[in-house]
DNA sequence: GCCAACGTTGGC
DNA sequence: GCCAACGTTGGC
């Protein structure tokens, strides 16, 4: 089993709204770059977990746990013109973008922040994507040792 | 709202 | 293939 965080924006969908959505499963959509798409696409694995990480809200961090239900297949919402994140390049023939389906796990009782985190950025977590300069992923791997650490932090 | 960092696009 | 311009991300 392997571990990723996916990123995404509370505005726009939170820990809690997955915990509301049916069977609190979602598709994690809307992704629109190469190098997170290409982990949807061939590495993230059914049985596989993710962090759930808010970003650009108040207090950035992660939220809690979710599992891959189902590995990847095409993203709908690239076909569909009405939707924010339709791209007319991608053809249903050959889809440009891809989903997983993803399931809540838990909610963290507090979220695990950002500041926190940066804490062990010289040790611990010395390689951590989440935390190198400039990074913008919004799906990214995480070795077995960061997440056992992140997992104490809790 | 600001701005640094990055990815993508398109002219050449 | 280079690189300037542009759009986006995301912390602050």
């Amino acid at each position: 089993m392997n571990h990723w965080l996916f990123k995404s924006e509370p505005d726009s969908f939170s820990i809690d709204a997955l915990g509301k959505a049916p069977r609190q499963t979602t598709a994690w959509d809307g992704v629109r770059n190469y190098q997170a798409r290409n982990m949807l696409r061939d590495s993230i694995k059914k049985g596989d977990q993710a962090f759930f990480y808010h970003s650009s809200c108040e207090v950035p961090g992660i939220a809690g746990i979710v599992a891959v239900v189902k590995e990847g297949y095409p993203d709908k919402t690239a076909f569909d013109p009405g939707h924010h994140h339709y791209d007319a390049d991608s053809d249903e023939h050959e889809p440009r973008w891809f989903v997983v389906d993803v399931k809540l796990v838990r909610k963290f009782d507090r979220i695990i922040t950002l500041d926190e985190l940066r804490r062990h950025a010289g040790k611990a977590l010395k390689d951590f994507v989440l935390l190198r300069r400039g990074n913008r992923l919004s799906v990214m791997p995480v070795t077995n040792k960061e997440w056992e650490f992140v997992l104490t932090l809790e």
